[in-house]
DNA sequence: AACATATACTTGATAGCTCAAGCATACATC
DNA sequence: GATGTATGCTTGAGCTATCAAGTATATGTT
């Protein structure tokens, strides 16, 4: 890499990781998930009610809100989630965790914990925890602007 | 994030700060080369002859034979690179960075310096190489499975 | 109250990639 | 030297997400 720019090298590095990654997330997930989907009803899980507005999910999993739209309707489908509506907007249609969805996810995290041991395994957690702190911080900055 | 295992948390992390970075980096380089056109242009001019097979391209940037022969066409179209053939093995079609392809690549790695620069302003040096090489060593790993 | 502007979502068209299959050449083995 | 298998590349079909435009509701302005 020679007089390139660090900042530079950072952003291939991570273009690079983050490509391999989500490969061998599909991969090591099979006939389970894909990214996108484990994704949201990992932040639907997350979220307090365990419902979302379609808009914040998208914002949060970093894609449009149709990109969101076209995901959900074969997750509602097979069970994984459900929309409703809430009363102080009639715009939004809210999405909501079932209980389908909910089993799995927790199949998925927990394959995917496995998965993290594996990628990490010779890795210092100081290390791994300095590295994602970086990346919430600029992640953050970003957001901002 | 309560009780997220560590590992799991890093890779989201990973894939959204990715996807805001591509996002902003197709937004800051306005009407020049996208992303995957830009990790093109910039292997091929590391590479010391300027000159790599297409698979090696592909396994680079991240991608399929197949999605590097599509890209490429275009770019050959307007004069990014050129297409030739090695005396070893007629089976490959050797990608050359023409002049154009070197000019174009200028300007984009001094306009990716610029946003790198806004990116990473308040970050500390060390932090960010400790982060990218946490990050090589992560690929690394990965792509020796 | 009327109108302009903003927000939440959906939909048609399309971009950018993958996967599977195919073709051509290379290499290994018998 | 014929035959099987691996490699490099391309191509058709399809998937996933985007963008631009449209609909419905909300909010702010006069």
């Amino acid at each position: 890499m020679n007089t390139i720019n660090l900042n530079v090298k950072f952003l291939l590095n991570l273009a690079r990781v983050q490509s391999i990654m989500s490969k061998r997330f599909d991969r090591g997930m099979g006939n389970g998930v894909g990214f996108s989907e484990f994704l949201i009803l990992f932040y639907l899980n997350q979220s307090d009610s365990q419902k979302m507005r379609r808009i914040d999910l998208a914002e949060k999993i970093g894609m449009t809100a149709s990109g969101v739209t076209r995901m959900l309707l074969p997750m509602e489908k097979i069970g994984l989630i459900k929309s409703g509506s809430i009363d102080e907007d009639a715009r939004v249609r809210s999405v909501l965790l079932s209980e389908g969805g909910k089993q799995k996810l927790d199949e998925a995290l927990e394959r995917f914990e496995i998965l993290g041991e594996d990628i990490f395994s010779s890795v210092k957690i100081k290390e791994i925890e300095a590295a994602s702190n970086l990346l919430v911080e600029i992640g953050g900055k970003i957001l901002m602007s």
